[in-house]
DNA sequence: AGCAGGATGCGCT
DNA sequence: GCGCATCCTGCTT
């Protein structure tokens, strides 16, 4: 298998959990009539379904949600604030939700249509630090939810890369999430300038913003 | 390096 | 209505 061989719908049909350590070290390219942006994920969170109180799906499948209760290999882009685009790679089975959320990445091409794309991050490092900035690198749109990242036809597609050194994978909680459990949702690459600064969860309260 | 506040659309209670 | 799997600006250490 070569780096630039796509990745395959099997290897992403497993628990989230698994499938997010597995992604760091793999390449997203888009391709528009802008250009092409490739990306080398550095940063990614687990997300599961009915056992998950911070999963889109907790609460059972709607219009929105739909695509993560389909089978692993899509995209599942969801709107947050009013303004940005993130995106998941669907994994698990057919009927069964779980999807990873891509929070960070390293712009490997397409630098400029990226800066293009995001002019008010300062440095090309930081291009794609942040899930919505990752998003909207790519050109990502409500009209990507749904497509099929190992198809070659498509336009966002999910290549082999480099392996990343076990050595080198870190984990710990979700950003902006509370939760109880201490499971390893959150991977990222030790050392990459491009993973997102952490925020903790929670709720802030009306006594804490003083 | 780290708050705080604003901008903003939409899904769900 | 409320609350977001956020980003950006501006101001303080």
């Amino acid at each position: 298998m070569r780096s630039v061989d796509q990745v395959t719908r099997e290897e992403l049909a497993h628990d989230p959990l698994r499938v997010a350590r597995d992604l760091l070290g793999r390449e997203l390219w888009s391709t528009s009539p802008q250009g092409e942006v490739r990306l080398r994920v550095v940063e990614v969170e687990a997300y599961r379904g009915g056992d998950d109180p911070a999963s889109h799906c907790y609460r059972g499948r709607t219009a929105r949600n739909a695509v993560m209760f389909g089978p692993a290999g899509y995209l599942y882009v969801y709107f947050v604030y009013g303004l940005h685009f993130c995106i998941n790679v669907v994994c698990l089975s057919d009927g069964v939700p779980g999807a990873v959320l891509l929070r960070g990445a390293e712009v490997l091409e397409g630098t400029d249509l990226a800066r293009k794309r995001r002019p008010a991050v300062r440095k090309d490092v930081q291009l794609a630090s942040g899930p919505a900035r990752l998003a909207g690198v790519l050109g990502i749109t409500r009209e990507h939810n749904g497509v099929d990242l190992t198809s070659p036809e498509s336009p966002v597609r999910l290549y082999r890369g480099t392996a990343v050194d076990e050595d080198d994978i870190r984990t710990g909680p979700r950003v902006g999430v509370a939760s109880a459990m201490d499971l390893p949702w959150r991977s990222w690459v030790d050392g990459s300038p491009s993973v997102s600064t952490y925020r903790r969860g929670g709720r802030r309260r009306a006594r804490d913003r003083g």
